[in-house]
DNA sequence: AAAGCTTCCAACCGCACGATT
DNA sequence: TAATCGTGCGGTTGGAAGCTT
């Protein structure tokens, strides 16, 4: 009864790929298609698994994958995602064709974790971090030292290597000590919920969610290789690229965010 | 110059769930 | 119907590269 085991592990290499496993993975795929993971490597000549094989595809290898850093445009929009999906990676990675899961996980965990700490907001709930009035003005919260853990959020900022940290921070000009008064964070906190009411992204994302989600996928269709030629999937792509990107247009203006985020880091420094 | 530290990201692991036998 | 597979997903890790002291 059932199927054969996915793949037995004894022999099978791991670790980082050659080159020359890219590119016999890569022809492979681009002549055959995929039918079945599981059957890939040993048709393709490799020694690796078919989960190996599949996550080198998706991540790496996969021809409409868009290289290079994340714009800031992209990295707020990740921020909006995230605090309607949560850590739901693969959601929020189809509204950004040629991204991946993984590189938008890993972008979150790196920078914009921090960043959105930086704002003085919880990366888990888009919340404000627990305010902590200073015994001696109690206008003044400490944005550094939230409980226990502010030792190593202290750590973790002063690291800060990305332009958002070195901004704020410079343009408070209070690189060791950054003290807001609660006025300010208030209006911070109040910017920002205002941003999110009038975006209404909850319902743009389950509009977008149940009218097109496997179109932006960013996934690669098994089926869109086996029943597509290249010329039909580059066209199909591009047309939902193209549907995509009409939709961000009707429905976001990120002009007005980036006003919105300049006015908090003046907030903050001023 | 070099040792230690931090950041980044490719890759792995284990789990969930629908499909298949 | 139960067992197992195939695939996708999210969390985690290891090591290379870059930075600081």
């Amino acid at each position: 009864m059932g199927r054969q085991p996915c793949c037995d592990k004894v022999g099978l290499k791991r670790g980082p790929w050659t080159i020359e496993e890219d590119h016999k993975l890569m022809n492979f795929i681009l002549n055959n298609g995929i039918q079945c993971w599981r059957m890939v490597p040993k048709l393709a000549g490799l020694l690796r698994c078919g989960k190996s094989c599949r996550l080198r595809w998706i991540n790496y290898l996969r021809p409409d994958l868009k290289r290079g850093g994340f714009t800031e445009m992209e990295e707020n929009q990740i921020m909006q995602l995230h605090s309607c999906l949560g850590n739901r990676w693969s959601k929020i990675a189809a509204h950004f064709p040629g991204r991946t899961d993984n590189e938008i996980k890993n972008h979150w965990n790196t920078r914009i974790k921090k960043r959105l700490k930086l704002l003085g907001l919880d990366p888990v709930t888009h919340k404000p971090i627990e305010l902590m009035e200073n015994t001696d003005d109690k206008n003044e919260i400490n944005l550094l030292s939230n409980s226990s853990k502010g030792h190593q959020e202290h750590k973790e900022i002063k690291s800060l290597d990305s332009h958002a940290g070195k901004e704020l921070l410079e343009s408070a000009g209070k690189a060791e000590d950054t003290k807001l008064t609660l006025e300010d964070t208030t209006d911070l906190i109040n910017c920002y919920e205002m941003f999110c009411r009038n975006m209404d992204l909850e319902s743009w994302i389950s509009q977008e969610t149940n009218t097109s989600t496997s179109s932006y996928s960013s996934s690669f269709s098994l089926d869109d290789s086996n029943n597509l030629s290249m010329g039909e999937s580059a066209s199909l792509r591009k047309d939902s690229q193209q549907k995509w990107a009409d939709s961000m247009n009707s429905t976001l203006s990120w002009d007005s965010f980036n006003h919105l985020e300049q006015d908090l880091f003046f907030l903050l420094g001023k």
